[in-house]
DNA sequence: TATGAATGAGAGTTCATTCAT
DNA sequence: AATGAATGAACTCTCATTCAT
């Protein structure tokens, strides 16, 4: 029992942590995120990060981890079904930009950025970035045989789609957006169709 | 005589730093170029940077300006001619990454960025875009016209062109790019017409 | 009996801390050697260090005294018989920098810089080798008797002669040492026949 | 002018900061005089220390190549005379450990202890070290030859010393030293004329 | 007794910016 | 106009130590 309550507070504090890194980075950036006030906004000290996770970039590369994960299992359910439009409409709500996945666009486009330039860090963002590509691609494959229709180069498909879902979320990001919310679904509904689907 | 010479000799030196600034900028980001290497690169010291403009911010600015101002003018060009496949073609040109291009987009992304946390930052980085997607949509327009098709709300088909166009970019910066060149042709040419133009 | 076993349990814990204490010290210094690695080297947490010792300082000044106690009494060993060449011979050996010596010799030198520093360890540190010094006089003075030779001042002869071991101990340190093992152990004996014998 | 009163200026910090970290370093030893208190104690902040200086191991380097140039600088001028007697007993000045030698041997024995650790730092010692037998070589050969006797393996015999030397200054480093400055000019002269010279 | 989560002070280093020259 | 010495705040990360469990 006393080994359980340690480890549900050592779980908790983690969770906590990585829930402030989650919106500091999201709200200043990688590099504008400062371990101390990720820390304290936690409600901890630096050393408390530290003790939980070996380096800033290591905590940031988790989020992403997570992050991914999570879109290509909630693709999966998206793409379950058995109505084409129920899941097209299922699918455009996992990309769509609200919620916690502006977020995460943003920190997403910082981390492509970083990946270019150093790297040390560029084999493991190619690794991850090459695994999500495949995972979409299968999504990607479940909604046009739903559609009745062909898939051809799954992974390459998904680039694009997530290339253009990239480009919308920095639009979206933008202090004052050209696009609404409804543009952006609008928008990548078009691009599933048209260009992926060719319906 | 001295006065004109002076002022030649500081529009050189201006040159020089802004040269500089713009490789810097593209090779190590906003935050990773050092006034520094920049006015070292440039063949100056930081003193001359901090007498010819204001801020680091400023000449990235200034650099942005510039850069969406030969973008829009040379979109105009193309799309002057009388013949729309002509002038597609010179549009995908305009807007594909290679060459300088590709390096703006990491920098107009790394901007985009700043612009989405920095308020002080984002009045003036808004009105640039804005300004932008509507000169753009201007070009887009003749290209409409070109092809006999109508253009609604071509500012906002502007936003969405430029947000894939960016995303393109993203995708094109990474160590190992899904996209090749020749992709990134194929699909802005496949966005204008199908999303922008319906064809 | 409980009672004993835990004393065992803890008197076992004690000793492998001790031992892993010894053997990080001299790989990595007092000051680069942390409470963290030693204590995993001996198979434990922090906690379990900290149970034992007051602090680093503490364990460190204890490793010392040991340390100094075993050579005192190897030393008395070494000048028990009758022959001064054995005597000699043997005495050289134990001040010969081979084996855990070396290391010994650079974890004393390391806590004389700390001395020279820290006041408050200064007054223990000072007994310590002072003591020292008159134990190693009386080995000296038996080693003299045995030469048939007079022994003055046997504490300041023990000074130089320690003096001189860890400078040596110094060279041996080294990447590239000037002097081998048997320079050292010439060095030695020349040191002990020609200053402290005056043969 | 103003071009000299400027490096002027940039030469006194550069001396003030270098007369603090000999001070701090010898005071604190290396790993505890801090950048921060170095440049506070030179009156500056750690931004000027850095714009002086690569790193505080650079400056340290600087400061022991300096104090060993003058030292071997310091032994030719000593040993060029003609007089034997006149010779040894400055030849004892240069390396008695009075004044600000002794300072230097407690830094000289830490870096011996960092070099002994750190593999990337080992090398630039070695050959600094090497440097200096061959150099002091020279200086006993010559008192050898003032002395009228041979000297083989000079750089060898110098290791020797220097270690006699080290040694001697950790002891008179101790809170309580064993020996006095006229011990420590007795047991070099007697090394020199004993060990070295077998006179 | 031993654990290990958390602290918190402090380390070396970088860099945009200022200002006397 | 250009220099570059100096600032000073900010950064990531380390570690001896404490204490609730």
């Amino acid at each position: 029992m006393t080994r359980l309550s340690r480890e549900k507070a050592r779980e908790a504090t983690r969770g906590k942590l990585i829930a402030a890194a989650r919106t500091c980075f999201a709200q200043h950036g990688f590099a504008g995120a400062s371990v101390d006030v990720i820390a304290e906004t936690a409600g901890y000290t630096k050393g408390a990060f530290y003790s939980n996770f070996d380096s800033k970039e290591a905590v940031f590369f988790l989020l992403l981890e997570d992050h991914l994960a999570q879109e290509i299992a909630r693709g999966r359910s998206a793409t379950a079904g058995s109505s084409f439009n129920e899941a097209l409409n299922r699918m455009i709500r996992v990309y769509d930009l609200e919620g916690e996945s502006q977020d995460w666009c943003l920190l997403a486009v910082e981390f492509a950025l970083h990946a270019a330039r150093s790297e040390s860090f560029a084999a493991r963002y190619t690794e991850l970035c090459g695994n999500n590509h495949v995972q979409l691609g299968r999504n990607l494959t479940r909604l046009a045989d739903l559609a009745g229709r062909p898939m051809n180069k799954p992974a390459y498909k998904a680039s694009k789609f997530l290339a253009f879902r990239t480009g919308l979320a920095l639009d979206r990001t933008a202090p004052a957006p050209s696009l609404t919310p409804g543009d952006v679904r609008g928008a990548l509904g078009g691009f599933l169709r048209k260009v992926l689907l060719r319906i």
